[in-house]
DNA sequence: CATAAAACATGACGTAACGTCAACGTCAAG
DNA sequence: CTTGACGTTGACGTTACGTCATGTTTTATG
């Protein structure tokens, strides 16, 4: 059992935060003793972290609450859920370092620059766009259901599935100077298509979404730059016109 | 002249932003117009990208004002103190990304965390004891040996090389149960070894900071965690002992 | 060219997530 | 047994805007 103090100092917050987290119900001590002292135990860590970790997002914490407040909230397939989403601010953060790399030289008498450059990675930009979409990609339950699917897997399916992806992303740059509308490219798309199957099943308008957030990842975006730099570019292009086919 | 909705849309921010700025006295438009509209400037917009790269990095408005307001202050050595600080939000992102995986671990029945751990990252502590090694790692001229290598490659070459690492990483998951020290697994670790020449050929010493480093950049950590979440841990303490017999 | 929609203006009040007293009870240590 | 650190509950203050309300000016359209 904790003390306010204590688990304050540990979290790196004030005693006043955890009165308030208290008031609005989204931290209640596991114990009130008889002197009115709040109490905490291991669990509530472990949901500190939780609310820390949603707010270091931008949550509010009333959304905090009632995220949390469900009970079929799911801590293992929250913390992947801001994995992903981490993974995404520092993307941005890269995105503004380089904007300023450009302000620098820009500044230093180099290349103009367009006004609306000058703020990529500050503004929520179209990010916010598909935004919904990714959300409900990065659902704890999608998470949560690919992973159990993947775990199913043997060794050596797993090898052959991911040996599948390399050998499409390999493919897929011979097949570049065709442009993304060739058929061969359209014929990878759909074996890569076919390979993410194996995890999980995205609607045809979750499928560039998917695409897009793969090549935005820097997790994931590093499998196709090491490969070329030009693939993921393309490969959402490529994407994006089998969608437009195969919704006609 | 840009007018008010010009400027907040290409800053990604609100009307109602610009005329609090303006209020406040942090940036004040270029020429006020008969009719009592403001009128921003380009050097407004240098100054509003200013302030929102201290506003990301939570500079209070106040104190925004105050540094920009004193007549030394210089704009591109303004940027560079932004570049390094974004750097540390970075590091405190992966910092905070490897909080989050050990937590996963320690929730699967994994190795216990000491309630302080659990907080890394997002408490405001200030440890960059680590961040000498990566960037010694990282060292600029190793990187680009490695890609000027690894580009010289033709397709096939590349893809039977990422393969050659994705077969070697299944068949590691697979010989877990035999402990790091089994033959079976140091032979893997000669294989990993010698597929890594491919890029680049560490001496014995750096052998050990290549795969510590492998398991903590999430990008390529990343592609461990897909075979197996343990899988990291499990391949630094093989190739530890790869090293420790290769010297004796 | 009238008129409607969009954009501009100035108050003025609302809010989220605490910070910061004030006034008072509790507890471990010297 | 006092002292000082820690605990409690109000209650008001702060930051950085959001959100009307109300009225004017500019721009697009039938």
């Amino acid at each position: 059992m904790f003390t306010v103090k204590q688990l304050s100092d540990m979290a790196g917050v004030t005693p006043r935060t955890l009165r308030h987290y208290d008031r609005i119900g989204i931290l209640k001590p596991s114990r009130i003793g008889d002197n009115g002292y709040r109490y905490y135990g291991e669990e509530s860590v472990l949901s500190m972290q939780q609310i820390l970790l949603y707010r270091e997002l931008g949550l509010p914490l009333e959304e905090i609450g009632a995220i949390m407040g469900r009970r079929d909230f799911d801590v293992s397939a929250a913390l992947e859920s801001h994995k992903v989403e981490l993974g995404k601010r520092m993307r941005r953060l890269e995105l503004l370092t380089a904007t300023v790399d450009r302000t620098i030289l820009h500044l230093k008498g180099g290349k103009p620059m367009e006004s609306k450059e000058i703020f990529a990675g500050l503004s929520p930009e179209q990010e916010e766009k598909f935004a919904l979409e990714a959300e409900q990609m990065y659902d704890p339950q999608i998470v949560r259901e690919s992973n159990r699917k993947w775990k199913a897997y043997s060794a050596e399916k797993k090898a052959s599935i991911l040996a599948e992806g390399t050998q499409v992303y390999v493919e897929l740059l011979a097949a570049m100077p065709q442009g993304a509308a060739a058929p061969a490219v359209q014929a990878l798309v759909q074996r890569w298509r076919t390979n993410m199957d194996h995890f999980w099943t995205p609607r045809l308008d979750q499928l560039v979404a998917l695409a897009e957030n793969y090549c935005a990842d820097p997790r994931f975006k590093a499998n196709f730059d090491a490969v070329d730099p030009q693939l993921a570019e393309f490969m959402v292009e490529a994407v994006k016109v089998y969608c437009m086919r195969a919704k006609a």
